[in-house]
RNA sequence: GGGCCUGUAGCUCAGGCGGUUAGAGCGCAGUCCUGAUAAGACUGAGGUCGUUGGUUCGAGUCCAUCCAGGCCCA
């Protein structure tokens, strides 16, 4: 008894299947084995992007999990040794949030007042609260990752290396303090990164808009004024006019000097910019013109004199090297300045500058050397003896704003509707403030930035001088500390007496400053905060405390490449064996200023050098009607319920074919579905035929010769077409092109189908076992396992299925998995243009001819006399010899014949066609299909022999019908029963010998049927037929 | 306001260097085929290729403008 494929039926269920496979990759550790078994082979990093656990995990992550997933696996077959290991990124301000909202509170004086250590260790449960939910879709899924040795960002070795790499930027210079207008949330009292205020900007806020009259003390040409002179100005935000100490102009601008009455009726001048005179409401006439570069220097009065009112006042002075420092002050002076960032598309053209709030003021408070008036507390109330002292800055606007109208130097206001940014956790408006943070210098490795970046391979391309690169060349420093509580604390500890400062660059060192014993050390807050040590300095009697601060989490997944090691405290091997820089790496494009800008920032400030060559920054997921998906929208789709009904690699294919990497997809289930249908299931069953009809022949592999070569037309045919497809397949996963790649085995799934296997079914039915039997199996069999082999990057499931039953099954030699073979190489011998040009030609013949006989109403099962074939080209016409076998089986014909000589049919079926391009006509008896320079026609002619074999095909497929309807087994005999006109008898009789063979019929009984057969009574041609079916014992 | 991306059939997407009559799948209506198929074939309806200009003998394709949508940033 030879061995036998396992029965494959057409009916699979795909979420059953990848839970055996799973089951199958566990029992024989195929993914451990996948790397562990080729110590020697070339090294392939991919890094994980780490993801939070504290929440499930949705179709976006599912999305990036593939993607890293499919590479990975391709390498893995290409002979590379992958190393990726699993990472979880745990700090951070959302996960403070969610321990907020569980614990009812919202400040951070409430924290405080509950505890760090307690909120802390809440923290630190939280972020692993979903991760058995994360590890299940992670396996489901198929994406091979090392779950279980993850890098953990909350680690102390992690941290600690986090310290390594601080202290080295401290000690060349690269990470300082120092005061910038960040945005900052009044009622959480704390700055917000870039990131969290992206999530909170709400679209058409209405904020005060209102047009300020500065009091010049000298006009143009230095004069002093003789009648009331202005420079009008404008801001939405009315509460930072105390803190004003500059106006600002662009030096190029056209400005003009306007005159006009005020309330009282007095004639006064203003300055504006010309481009912006449409502002005014009134009458004016202009007086005269200027550059903005005239107005630089001029002094005018402030609003609120902060020396009358209390404010605290200081300077900006040169200081050493270059910086500026902020210096006590007991009065200042204020005047017109140049700027760049002056626009003149609203406001005046004269803005309004407040060093104290804004960042681009304070840049040009330092620029200018300018006076600094803080006027408002970091809880965002007015400080000192302003007549709105006391208030709110929102609640302050309309008071203020009350006060310049009875002073008359309030122009006109009105409502201004525009983007504005709110905090995302508790919808307080944020406020511009400047306040002092820590910074990474990195624009002093600007250039290294933007010159490492050109050497990384983005896909899609344009991320790199587009999104990334523009990025890069407009590069600040990097703010990395955070008011907060649980992150990796900042390794500075600061003298409380003389302010001298130290960083720490390890466990060890900060055990020899403080000389305690911090082996068991949590490094997070509050028990790092308890290490203190002496000052050092010369009799100071002050001691080192460390600053307050948190690190910014992006730093924390930007230093993976080297924290996942702890490195260097161990594994300093990292330096040279090849982990260093990673191969791939695949996030969604809202990563370019999250971790592809901290890996590629901290890889350029430690090693100069890249942190990744290849990267794949995926497009946002959207719901099937192209919205973001989101909680609220209630649109989110849960991965569990996609993976139950369709499995997993149908999800994966869908996910990698929908569209190329960078695009938005559309995501829905009803998608997933035809992605299923159209191409796992037509694969499927192709498959499910070939062990059918082999198991039947008692074909298995071995039966294939060793120098076996395809004779027949259509297998030569059939390997050109898989050949190629190895090569463009190949070529594009090595391009990190999954999409194209899939694509492209989608097409050769099928016309293997519904081509190769449609015409070759009559091969495997015959009964003799010849060379042309042995030709169709071998040649089938070699497209299932290539095929199998070459999705299997795609498809781990349904390919690993295949491999198993089409290969292992027949040699205990093979690797146990199709993951651990090698990938697919072309013979490009076999690949043959012509043989696919000439089949390409075949298929659209016959599809023409299809054409042809529906719209005459021939049925294809009605036998034609001939077909007449015009070709575009005389070169196609020479293929037509080789597939007119194909086409005239296909069209059921019997004779093909190329138009030309001298009956040109062509001519006739054009004139008949007139101006209508492709279309169908009936020219002398034939049925013409035109189309792009083609023809074909049918011979609509049906003699009464043509008709009598019509019939016999008629009544061989009722036959068959009744068979399949008795769920005989295919290779089941049959007595056939049947009871009908003369012309049924007469066809049953001249065809008999047709019919039984199609049916397998041992005889054809012109009788009703038998009581135990299965019968039924039908129309046929208009004739009313019973026939009967009956098993016989098979022989 | 700036940067990047996208706009082709009702939906999802293809359309290498500009070149014959712009395609496929799904959906809809109808016809056919089927002893692998949960499939397939054919016909039909459905397109100002986002807009307006320009370059060209010729533009879905190249350039510019505007419009709409998305993402990121200010």
């Amino acid at each position: 008894m030879p061995a036998m494929f396992d029965v494959v039926t057409s009916r699979v269920n795909f979420p059953d299947l990848d839970a055996e496979v799973l089951d199958y990759w566990k029992e024989r550790d195929v993914f451990r084995r996948s790397s562990e078994e080729r110590p020697d082979a070339p090294l392939f990093m991919m890094y994980e992007g780490p993801p939070t656990a504290n929440g499930s995990p949705g179709i976006h992550h599912v999305l990036a999990r593939v993607f890293k997933d499919v590479i990975s696996r391709y390498r893995t077959m290409k002979g590379c040794r992958v190393i990726r290991k699993g990472g979880w990124d745990t700090h951070g301000l959302p996960v403070e949030l969610q321990i907020e909202q569980e614990l009812g509170i919202s400040t951070k004086r409430e924290i405080e007042e509950f505890g760090i250590a307690e909120f802390n260790r809440r923290c630190r449960e939280s972020v692993f609260r979903y991760v058995k939910e994360w590890e299940v879709m992670t396996d489901r899924i198929g994406y091979w990752v090392d779950m279980d040795d993850p890098y953990v960002t909350l680690e102390n070795d992690y941290i600690e290396t986090g310290w390594w790499i601080l202290k080295r930027l401290w000690d060349r210079g690269l990470l300082y303090q120092d005061r910038r207008g960040a945005p900052h949330c009044p009622r959480c009292v704390s700055s917000l990164s870039s990131h969290e205020v992206a999530l909170g900007y709400r679209e058409n806020t209405p904020d005060p808009s209102v047009f300020v009259k500065f009091e010049a003390n000298e006009w143009i040409g230095g004069a002093t004024p003789d009648i009331p002179s202005y420079f009008l100005a404008w801001t939405t935000t009315p509460w930072t006019l105390p803190g004003n100490t500059a106006l600002a102009v662009s030096v190029d601008a056209d400005y003009s000097v306007v005159e006009t009455t005020d309330d009282n009726g007095q004639t006064i001048r203003m300055a504006l910019a010309t481009a912006l005179l449409e502002v005014l409401t009134g009458d004016y006439t202009v007086a005269q013109e200027v550059k903005g570069s005239e107005l630089v220097g001029l002094s005018y009065r402030p609003l609120y004199d902060a020396t009358r009112y209390g404010a605290p006042i200081r300077q900006f002075v040169a200081g050493v090297d270059g910086q500026t420092a902020l210096e006590d002050a007991e009065s200042y002076s204020t005047r017109v300045v140049s700027a760049d960032f002056v626009s003149m598309d609203d406001g005046s053209g004269i803005v309004h500058i407040a060093p104290a709030f804004g960042d681009e003021d304070l840049g040009l408070g330092r620029e200018h050397q300018l006076a600094f008036v803080q006027p408002v507390d970091l809880q965002g109330i007015i400080t000192g003896s302003y007549p709105f002292a006391g208030k709110f800055v929102k609640d302050a606007d309309p008071e203020i704003a009350a006060d310049l109208t009875e002073r008359g130097l309030l122009y006109h206001q009105g409502i201004y509707r525009h983007t504005y940014p709110f905090c995302w956790r508790c919808d307080t408006p944020l406020l511009y403030y400047a306040k002092t943070s820590w910074y990474i210098r990195t624009t002093a490795v600007k250039d290294q930035l933007v010159g490492n970046n050109s050497r990384i391979n983005w896909y899609p391309e344009h991320i790199r001088e587009g999104r990334f690169g523009e990025w890069l060349r407009n590069n600040v420093d990097w703010a990395i500390s955070r008011e907060r509580y649980w992150g990796t604390p900042i390794p500075i500890w600061q003298c409380d007496h003389c302010g001298a400062m130290d960083c720490v660059g390890g466990v060890k060192e900060l055990a020899e400053r403080s000389g305690e014993d911090l082996d068991d050390l949590d490094l997070h807050r509050p028990y790092v905060d308890d290490v203190t040590w002496p000052c050092s300095s010369d009799s100071c009697p002050g001691a080192l405390r460390r600053i307050p601060e948190v690190m910014d989490c992006w730093f924390d997944s930007g230093m993976m490449p080297l924290a996942q090691w702890h490195y260097p405290f161990e594994n300093r091997e990292i330096e040279q064996d090849g982990r260093l820089p990673a191969d791939y790496i695949c996030e969604a494009v809202d990563q370019t200023r999250g971790w592809f800008y901290s890996l590629h920032a901290l890889s350029t400030l430690m090693q100069d050098d890249i942190a990744y060559r290849n990267v794949i920054c995926l497009g946002l997921i959207l719901d099937g009607r192209g919205r973001k998906m989101s909680k609220r929208l209630g649109n989110i789709v849960e991965p569990d319920s996609i993976l139950d009904a369709h499995g997993a690699d149908a999800l994966r294919w869908y996910l990698f074919t929908a569209s190329h990497p960078g695009e938005p997809r559309r995501f829905s289930d009803r998608l997933v579905q035809q992605t299923l249908r159209q191409v796992l299931l037509t694969l499927w069953n192709v498959y499910s035929f070939f062990t059918n009809y082999a198991n039947i022949d008692e074909f298995e592999p071995s039966q294939i010769p060793g120098d076996w070569r395809p004779e027949a037309e259509l297998d030569r045919w059939v390997l050109a077409e898989l050949n190629q497809l190895v090569q463009v397949v190949d070529g594009h996963l090595d391009n990190y092109n999954p999409t194209d790649a899939g694509r492209r085995i989608a097409e050769f799934i099928d016309v293997l189908s519904n081509w190769y296997v449609r015409r070759s079914r009559r091969r495997f039915w015959k009964s003799e076992a010849d060379a042309d039997k042995m030709g169709a199996y071998a040649t089938l069999y070699t497209c299932l396992t290539t095929v199998a082999r070459l999705m299997a990057p795609l498809a781990p499931f349904v390919s690993e299925q295949m491999y198993r039953n089409l290969e292992l099954k027949f040699n205990p030699d093979a690797p146990d998995s199709v993951h651990l073979t090698d990938y697919p190489v072309a013979d490009p011998s076999l690949i043959d243009e012509t043989i696919m040009d000439a089949t390409r030609l075949a298929i659209r013949v016959s599809s023409m001819g299809r054409a042809a006989r529906s719209k005459a109403g021939l049925k294809v099962r009605q036998p034609l006399a001939s077909v007449v074939v015009r070709t575009r080209t005389p070169d196609e016409a020479k293929y037509l010899d080789w597939v007119a076998e194909q086409i005239l089986e296909e069209l059921n014909i019997k004779s093909l014949r190329a138009d030309g000589g001298e009956q040109d049919l062509y001519s006739q079926v054009q004139s008949a066609a007139g101006d209508d391009g492709d279309s169908v006509v009936s020219v002398d008896g034939y049925s013409a299909a035109l189309e792009a320079g083609y023809m074909v026609a049918v011979d609509a002619t049906i003699t009464p022999e043509l008709a009598d074999e019509g019939l016999a095909r008629e009544l061989a497929h009722r036959i068959q019908n009744l068979r399949k309807g008795a769920r005989f087994e295919i290779t089941d005999h049959i007595v056939t029963y049947y009871q009908g006109p003369d012309d049924v008898a007469r066809v049953m009789t001249t065809h008999g010998d047709y019919i039984k063979q199609e049916t397998l019929s041992e005889s054809l009984l012109p009788q009703l049927p038998v009581d135990e057969a299965h019968a039924e009574t039908a129309k046929v041609e208009g004739m009313e037929v019973t026939l009967g079916v009956q098993r016989v014992a098979s022989g």
